[in-house]
DNA sequence: TTTTTAACTTACCAACTGGTAAGTTGTCAA
DNA sequence: TTGACAACTTACCAGTTGGTAAGTTAAAAA
């Protein structure tokens, strides 16, 4: 069945996030679902494929995430909408961001292996959209894209810290950040892109 | 001599850095430096521990830098100079920012070994100087908290997204965007400050 | 009914991991 | 001169890693 491969890639997708790549066993991926480590060879090859095809998963979804976004009105507004649905779906998607956050660390090391390309339509699309979102024209790509990179940052590197805040702060002043970020996230957002 | 001490932590900082704790082989640190992999040991006792020292440094280096930057006057012109520092800072000692985003990602999985605290007083501080730039009163931690985490993350994910962004958009145009970078950071932390 | 194929399992294995034990060597204080 | 100690080395080890080889089993295709 295709049910045992989804499984296998639904649990190697969180121990690739938690552990990233060097930290998984594979042997303990498998194990976790009842099977030897050979059954999750048998499926996918050996680590390396196994981590590619984790990787395309959340790549596709990212596409389809951005490629709907994509068909929208221009302005501000609609550059604000585009951002907070993504900062909505990365926080549903916490082991996919974590995940992309680690490619990001590790692809020095191991970049042949694991092109991650998929990100160019995605940065590039939102690059498009807060240029068309703006009124002054003076304003170069890579400036656009600076900014783009700026709020993935601010989305990204927020929902990777939730275990560290709630450890340095406490559960309480956790849920209270995390209560006030989208509503800060978005005004940062506005203010900026009123800037341009 | 010291001196081994300090080489074997520098290695490890780059190696830690680059792979992550479970991507280092111990054997390797201490080979890159002509030594066998019971110098290491005898200096450190075990991987944890060489772990820990290389956070303490790390952690130390970064209460220097903001215990510099506290006796400033406010407003925000300070506040924006104290988050340029930081941003020279850390472009400055990549090895550092990257192993910094790993614990955020890491501490999850070994949480209990590395208690990294020293976070506190580094965010602690800058919110203070947030709160105290604004002119608004009605301004709740929680909030100056997480405009300050907006502005870390925007430094240390572009940061740690060097070798990626060079592979995806080929050097000169990672070069132009790390050009107009600290530009666009200080725009967008200047009109968001205003907001307050 | 036979054959093929997918989805597994058990049995291995070489390479490497972090770590222990037991030296060796040179320097420096008593 | 002796003894202590820091800074190493070689030898070793058990456990784990990713991966190969060779089955087994059940179900669908011929």
């Amino acid at each position: 069945m295709t049910d045992t491969r989804d499984k296998l890639l639904d649990v190697a997708t969180r121990h690739f996030a938690e552990r990233g790549f060097y930290g998984v066993s594979i042997a303990q991926v498998s194990t976790e679902l009842g099977l030897s480590k050979q059954a999750l060879l048998h499926h996918f090859g050996n680590k390396e494929k196994l981590y590619a095809e984790v990787l395309k998963r959340i790549s596709d979804d990212l596409m389809q995430q951005i490629s709907l976004s994509e068909k929208g009105t221009s302005g501000t507004a609609h550059a604000q909408a585009v951002f907070i649905s993504i900062y909505r779906n990365a926080k549903n998607n916490l082991d996919a961001t974590q995940l992309l956050v680690r490619e990001l660390l590790d692809n020095k090391q191991r970049a042949k292996a694991a092109q991650h390309w998929y990100l160019i339509p995605f940065l590039e699309t939102l690059t498009d959209i807060v240029i068309s979102s703006g009124r002054k024209k003076h304003l170069s790509t890579a400036q656009a894209l600076a900014v783009v990179y700026q709020f993935i940052a601010s989305i990204h590197y927020f929902l990777i810290s939730g275990t560290t805040l709630q450890s340095m702060f406490g559960i309480q002043q956790y849920q209270e950040l995390d209560h006030v970020y989208e509503h800060e996230l978005m005004t940062t957002i506005a203010s900026r892109l009123e800037t341009l």
